[in-house]
Formats: structure tokens, C-alpha cells, sequence
DNA sequence: GAGTGCTAG
DNA sequence: CGTTCTAGCACTC
């Protein structure tokens, strides 16, 4: 839960090992056992059990397995279930997020902004009665929501000595005191204390690229692997927006990142959040090769390809009527197809070379029989590629042969949405969902005569929640967090817990307990 | 609009 | 060390 705007208050949820999590929530006989998800030779993520046992994310898979035997390994390359998962979780948390400002970053993050919810809520807590609160979820119902005890905090606390003491529970959550945000009379605040102590590349917003910048600035140029904290650049001589500015800027990097850097090492974010979208601005495929030399090679890859980004549009872009995919209509048209390749590195090159570089593309106007609903996947796979995709390929590679490719990526960008289409429409089996939401909901709602206060069932104690995606999170989740917050099946009484804070802060003797 | 680069998980 | 498969935004031309 983090404060990302000195006006707005946003929650930060992640799911952890989140493609882990789908395999046991299909499964949940796998939860006890060491579990890997491979994609190529690599386990990208793994649960908890296998953690222990000394399993990491971004592991050879031969490593893994001479690490851990009897690790249970399964295929994570088709992304299809993940995809599912992560919509249905965004469109349910947003569901009952007031205000829909609900922002998606990736599979298994989101930003929440719950200024209004917090507002209402502190302003209904009673001064007298706060151990037996109660949060609203719904205005209009007011038996909607989960009891909670305002006079504490959930988990730890920094600095310690809060009411309930330095536990990591439930889920490693920390709360950093509202009062430590401001400071007194030059005293560091906590909020600084906590940031310095980490590495810059593990402040969100601070990746790869310009950690490596700021680390060649406080360091040298040449000790670019040594550790550097926040507080090692924050103190560099001279640093401010103007240095950050020089030593960060240049051509393709963003204007006024100087300042946005400063803020950030500062615990300053105000960004907004953005509203999640129904449809995404673009769709993308591709798939990694160790060798890939023949133009009929490369043509076969291109149609397995196409084939899925097609039924990937189909499946995202189509308004949903019933289930009867042929006749639906499309909700946006991408207007541009883009083909990457990625050049295989030389065999020579030593510098650690920062990922996702290398990739070269070519784009042209999206031809329109792709949004042809009679014709099958198959049949326009192969148009595409005729058509489109292998003239784009030799633009690419004007060379007869020895390409080298270790990657090909399809898109289709540069999204339209249709007129009168708005809001509403994505996501699959939106009804399912909802029926199931409204089961959940019923858990929530207090079924006593006397709606108020007292025995609401917290999401604590609700089995189903309990049992969800949402998983326990790991201490170098590093957020810039007021509270380092995970999904789980204890997360909403987080927004008691912010309200709680907020309510002492505004009464300015949360220290007493 | 096309293409590159950087961010994120 | 990098190794996956995405997605969004800023920037240049």
C-alpha cells in the first residue's frame, strides 16, 4: 500500500509466484510439492516449497533438478491460463473498487486507488468504539463489508513498537507510521531510512538500464558490478535533479527524468493512477529458437505464429455474445502489424548486455482480411504470412541466408476502439465471473438483523478466499510501500488498517496505542 | 506512422 | 552471467 500522490491514496496488490499459483489452484495437491514452471530451459518462477529447497526464478532447469530432484516441473510457455487468471483477477478487484481507477502492470500486479473508499470510511469510524469497525465496500448497501479492529495494525511496523509488536504476519507486510513521512526538524524520516538501506535497481521505476547509469555516476564507470544503495547516490556530492539529470539523460531517455529520479529516491511518486483498459493497446507473440536458418523454417514459425495472435485477437477484441465466437463483432481494430527479430549475440561478446536489446522490427498497415470471421485461423495464418509477414521478413534480412535469429515477435498495434463501444465488453466468461464474485460477496456481507459493528465474517475467516491465487509475499518485494502489501486472502482489512492509520494521524497520537 | 529504447513482472 | 513472454510509454525521424 503505498502513498503514490501527497493527494491520493493508492494500494499496490501483487501476486506472488503467480504462474505457480495457477498450477496449484488447478492443482492444489502440488502446493506441498516443489514446483517449477519451465518455459524453455529456464524455471521462471517456483512456489515457496521449492524456494526452500534453494529453487530461484530464472534457473537452468538442469540446475534445478540436480538442486532439487524431485522438483515437479511443468510447462509454463503457453501463456493462455496466466492471461485468463490475470483478468479475472483485475476485473474482480475492480468490481468493488470505487472509481474503477484500477491500473494493471503486468501479469500479477496492480495499483489500486482507494482515496474515496478511506475518506467514507474514516469518516464513519467511531472514536469510542474503534476495536468493533466496520469497512464499507458499497455505499448504497450498508451491510457490505468486514468487521475489523481499528485500534491496531496489521503486521509489523516500523519503527517497531506498535500495538501488536514486530510480527511478519500475516503475509510480510510492514507499515511504515504515517507521521514518518514528514519530517521534524531535519531528523531523518523513516521513509529515507527505509529507502537507503536498498539497491537502487530494486526501487520500482529504477530498471536495468538506469541503475547501471547512476551506479558508473557514484562509482566509476568501470566498477559497474559493485553495490550501490539509494543512500550512496543520495549523498554522492552534488547530486540533485541537475546531476541526475546529466548523468541519466541523453538521447531516448525521457525529459525532467532527472527530477522524476530524485523524487522517486525520496519516496515520492505522483504519478497517477491510470484506469485499466478493457481492451489492450496492443497484442503480441513470440517465441525464442536456438536455431532457426531456413527460410522454410522461418515461414513455418511465422504461421504458428500468426495462428495464435489471430485467435488471440479473436478472443480479446470480439465482443462476446454466448459464446458464439464466429458472430461477434469486434470491439477494436489494430491498424499496424509489427514483425521483430532478435539477432543471435556473437559468440564473443562478453559485455553483460542488458536483455530485451537487439530486437529489430519492421511495420506496415494491418491488411483487413484478418478481421474476416468466416474464413479459418489456419487458412488466414497463411495469408498473413504470404502476404504480409515474409516480405517484412526480407526487409529485415535482405541477406539470402545465415541469419542467426534467436527470436520471432508478431504484433498487431497501434489500437482503435470501435464507436459507441466504451467501457464494458473484454475479458472471457465475464458472466462466470461475476456469479462467482457474488459469491464471494455474500461472505462479506453481515446477515445479523442489526447490520453494524459487531459480527461481520472477516475475509480471515472465509475458506474460499483462503484458498485463492493469492499467495504469501516474499521480503525482496521491495515496493515503495507504506505498506508492503500482497493479495491474499487477508487484503482487504489493509484498507482498515490504512483507514486506521489515517484516522490517528489525523488525531496526531497514533503512538499511544 | 515507423522504428528504437526503456520500463515493468 | 543470461536464459521467457509479454505489455505500455517516451522518444526520434
Amino acid at each position: 500500500m503505498a502513498v503514490r500522490n501527497n493527494q491520493r491514496i493508492i494500494i499496490h496488490l501483487d501476486y506472488d509466484c503467480f504462474y505457480a499459483s495457477v498450477f496449484e489452484v488447478e492443482q492444489p495437491a502440488l502446493k506441498s510439492l516443489p514446483l517449477a514452471v519451465q518455459q524453455k530451459q529456464i524455471v521462471v518462477t517456483c512456489n515457496y516449497t521449492a524456494r526452500r529447497q534453494g529453487l530461484h526464478k530464472l534457473q537452468l532447469i538442469s540446475d534445478a533438478k540436480r538442486i532439487c530432484p524431485d522438483v515437479v516441473i511443468v510447462l509454463g510457455e503457453d501463456l493462455t491460463k496466466f492471461r485468463d487468471a490475470s483478468k479475472y483477477l483485475f476485473l474482480f478487484v475492480r468490481s468493488f473498487i470505487w472509481g474503477a481507477r484500477v491500473e494493471k502492470l503486468g501479469f500479477d500486479e496492480l495499483f489500486l486507488d482507494v482515496t474515496e473508499m478511506i475518506e467514507y470510511n474514516v469518516g464513519l469510524l467511531n472514536a469510542h468504539d474503534l476495536a468493533t469497525s466496520f469497512f464499507h465496500l458499497d455505499r448504497k448497501d450498508p451491510t457490505v463489508g468486514f468487521a475489523y479492529d481499528a485500534t491496531t495494525f496489521q503486521g509489523s511496523t516500523q519503527p517497531a513498537g506498535g500495538k501488536l509488536g514486530n510480527l511478519h504476519k500475516p503475509n510480510s507486510q510492514t507499515t511504515l507510521l504515517p507521521s514518518s513521512i514528514t519530517t521534524e526538524n531535519g531528523a531523518a524520516s523513516n521513509v529515507l531510512e527505509f529507502l537507503d538501506a536498498h539497491e537502487i535497481q530494486k526501487i520500482p521505476g529504477i530498471g536495468s538500464r538506469l541503475a547501471q547509469k547512476l551506479r558508473a555516476q557514484v562509482v566509476g564507470p568501470d566498477t559497474v558490478d559493485e553495490k550501490v544503495t539509494v543512500r550512496d547516490v543520495r549523498q554522492y556530492p552534488g547530486m540533485g535533479p541537475a546531476l541526475l539529470e546529466k548523468a541519466l539523460g541523453g538521447p531516448g531517455s525521457a525529459k525532467g527524468i532527472g527530477m522524476r529520479i530524485w523524487n522517486i529516491l525520496h519516496g515520492v511518486d505522483n504519478t497517477d493512477v491510470l484506469e485499466g483498459r478493457d481492451v489492450p493497446t496492443q497484442i503480441s507473440i513470440e517465441d525464442s529458437y536456438t536455431r532457426l536458418e531456413t527460410l522454410e523454417s522461418v515461414r513455418r514459425e511465422l504461421v504458428i505464429l500468426s495462428r495464435s495472435l489471430i485467435r488471440r485477437m479473436r478472443t480479446d477484441l470480439l465482443e462476446k455474445n454466448d459464446g458464439n465466437a464466429a458472430h461477434g463483432r469486434w470491439i477494436a481494430h489494430p491498424r499496424t502489424l509489427r514483425l521483430s527479430t532478435r539477432p543471435r549475440p556473437p559468440p564473443g561478446s562478453e559485455t553483460a548486455r542488458v536483455y530485451s536489446a537487439n530486437r529489430i522490427s519492421r511495420s506496415v498497415p494491418l491488411p483487413l482480411f484478418i478481421f474476416n470471421l468466416d474464413e479459418n485461423l489456419d487458412a488466414l495464418a497463411e495469408r498473413l504470412v504470404r502476404d504480409s509477414l515474409l516480405s517484412m521478413f526480407r526487409k529485415l534480412h535482405p541477406e539470402k541466408s545465415g541469419w542467426n535469429l534467436s527470436l520471432l515477435n508478431i504484433a498487431v498495434i497501434n489500437m482503435v476502439e470501435s464507436a459507441g463501444d466504451q467501457k464494458q465488453s473484454s475479458g472471457r466468461d465475464i458472466g462466470k465471473m461475476f456469479r462467482q464474485q457474488e459469491t464471494v460477496l455474500q461472505d462479506w456481507t453481515v446477515r445479523e438483523p442489526s447490520p453494524h459493528r459487531s459480527t461481520g465474517m472477516a475475509l480471515e475467516d472465509n475458506p474460499e478466499m483462503g484458498d485463492s491465487l493469492w499467495e504469501e509475499g516474499e521480503e525482496d518485494d521491495l515496493g515503495l510501500s507504506v505498506v508492503d502489501c500482497v493479495v491474499c486472502g487477508a487484503s482487504i482489512p489493509h484498507f482498515a488498517q490504512l483507514a486506521h492509520a489515517m484516522y490517528h494521524a489525523a488525531d496526531s497520537e497514533y503512538e499511544n496505542g
